[in-house]
DNA sequence: ATGCATGAGGC
DNA sequence: CCTCATGCATA
């Protein structure tokens, strides 16, 4: 049960349940942007196809609330709209995604799946086009800052949030070529020619810090998805509520926490000490649920299983796999996702990280109980052909480091630490 | 908080 | 096909 995920504040969401109604307007180019700021609403948003009705549903994500509009609520479009841009619409640090000379056609193609992140200067939130087609709204003026050359936190109180530090935004739209330097989308090529402070943590650093975040985040009354939203608008590169809680619980490679520490830092920085982006964050996340994901249900018994599987091979062959999925009436797919899922959770938590034998010794994960789940049907019978499966892959050196490794000292999952002495 | 999934890179 | 970073969906 562990306390719903309002998490640890369940501050009410804003406009849910004020019953907002957002008069509806049917997709198309007519009714698409112009119309001035603050006064459209891409029809990719509406997480409904063109054709299939339309309506607008505004998901405050899993932990949020839900805001549905619905045909005959004009008010509730504003309100919406408030509730996607926290700035004021038209304002100073504002600017309509599209000028009035890009009406429609700005919207040709819009889809909820598209993913711009690679074309675009600045990354764009989860679904990408929002980013995009909000760029004036979710990214008014810090934002703007290239990441690679964010200044040390603002020093004043940001009584306006201007600090016009000017020189900022370098895509000069028109082309939309974004040729330049475009580090890549997550690469926060941190220019450390500074304060030299961002250097690779070390295992404890990073643990103080993750504590650290936790704790002011709480103190200041941010949820995750609060603090992943943040870094959307402040950064342009959004993250979920899912890899901010990850965060916490350095549950995520180190190399990731390493990549994602500085934007948190600067979260931390901003927001400890400027009311303006308390205020702007106040919005709650605004997700949008344009596609319904099923997710699939593994049993019991059936996890069970697959886990004694995995401890006599984290590896299976493809054959082993197709194997499994009929022992265990499976989808083929689902049992190869699960393995690289569980094979990638085991890293995560100081598993093995490269002992040529990390098969029996298991992933060193929450105590082994090999099938527990598994009450009597589909237990590890070793499946024939699977009895003990070798490797198909040479023994992998200590920790593969990926395409330039850094990996300092593989501080993460050390090879023979505490297993998971990381918590918290 | 975590399970299952997706997609980009890499071999 | 795998790893890795991430996220939706759900417990």
């Amino acid at each position: 049960m562990a306390g719903h995920v309002g998490q640890e504040l369940g501050r009410p969401y804003p406009l849910a349940g004020q019953g907002l109604h957002l008069d509806a307007v049917p997709p198309g180019p007519a009714n698409a942007p112009h119309e001035g700021p603050g006064s459209f609403l891409p029809e990719a948003y509406n997480g409904v196809a063109p054709g299939q009705g339309y309506g607008y549903r505004l998901d405050y994500g899993p932990q949020g609330g839900l805001l549905e509009t619905q045909p005959g609520d004009p008010a509730g479009h504003q309100a919406l709209l408030r509730a996607w841009c926290p700035f004021p619409m038209g304002g100073e640090g504002w600017a309509p995604p599209y000028g009035p000379g890009q009406p429609a056609a700005a919207y040709e193609g819009l889809k909820p799946d598209v993913k711009p992140e690679r074309e675009c200067g600045q990354q764009g939130p989860i679904y990408g086009h929002p980013a995009q087609a909000w760029g004036g709204c979710f990214l008014p003026q810090a934002a703007a800052r290239p990441l690679a050359t964010l200044p040390a936190p603002p020093p004043g109180p940001a009584g306006e949030g201007g600090e016009g530090s000017g020189a900022s935004s370098p895509r000069s739209d028109g082309s939309g070529g974004s040729p330049g330097a475009p580090a890549a989308p997550g690469e926060v090529k941190a220019d450390e020619a500074e304060s030299g402070d961002e250097e690779t943590p070390s295992t404890e650093e990073m643990e103080q810090f993750a504590k650290e975040l936790k704790h002011k985040r709480i103190t200041l009354g941010f949820t995750q998805a609060d603090v992943g939203l943040a870094l959307g608008v402040l950064y342009g590169k959004m993250f979920s509520q899912t890899t901010i809680c990850r965060f916490e619980a350095l549950q995520l490679s180190f190399k990731n926490m390493c990549k994602l520490k500085p934007l948190l830092q600067r979260w931390l920085d901003e927001a400890d000490g400027n009311a303006n982006l308390q205020e702007m964050c106040s919005m709650e996340s605004a997700l949008l649920q344009a596609r319904k994901r099923k997710r699939t249900s593994i049993e019991t018994a059936a996890r069970g299983s697959l886990e004694s599987y995995f401890l006599r091979c984290p590896k299976p062959s493809l054959q082993e796999i197709t194997h499994i999925a009929h022992d265990l009436h499976l989808d083929k797919d689902v049992v190869r996702v699960w393995f690289c899922n569980r094979r990638q959770k085991g890293k995560r938590s100081g598993g093995c990280s490269g002992r040529d034998d990390c098969e029996g010794g298991g992933p060193a994960l929450r105590s082994p109980r090999p099938a527990a789940g598994a009450p009597h049907g589909a237990p590890p019978s070793a499946p024939p052909g699977l009895q003990r499966c070798r490797l198909r892959r040479p023994l992998r050196a200590p920790v593969p480091p990926r395409g330039g490794a850094l990996r300092p000292h593989s501080p993460w999952a050390p090879p023979h630490g505490p297993p998971h002495a990381l918590h918290l």
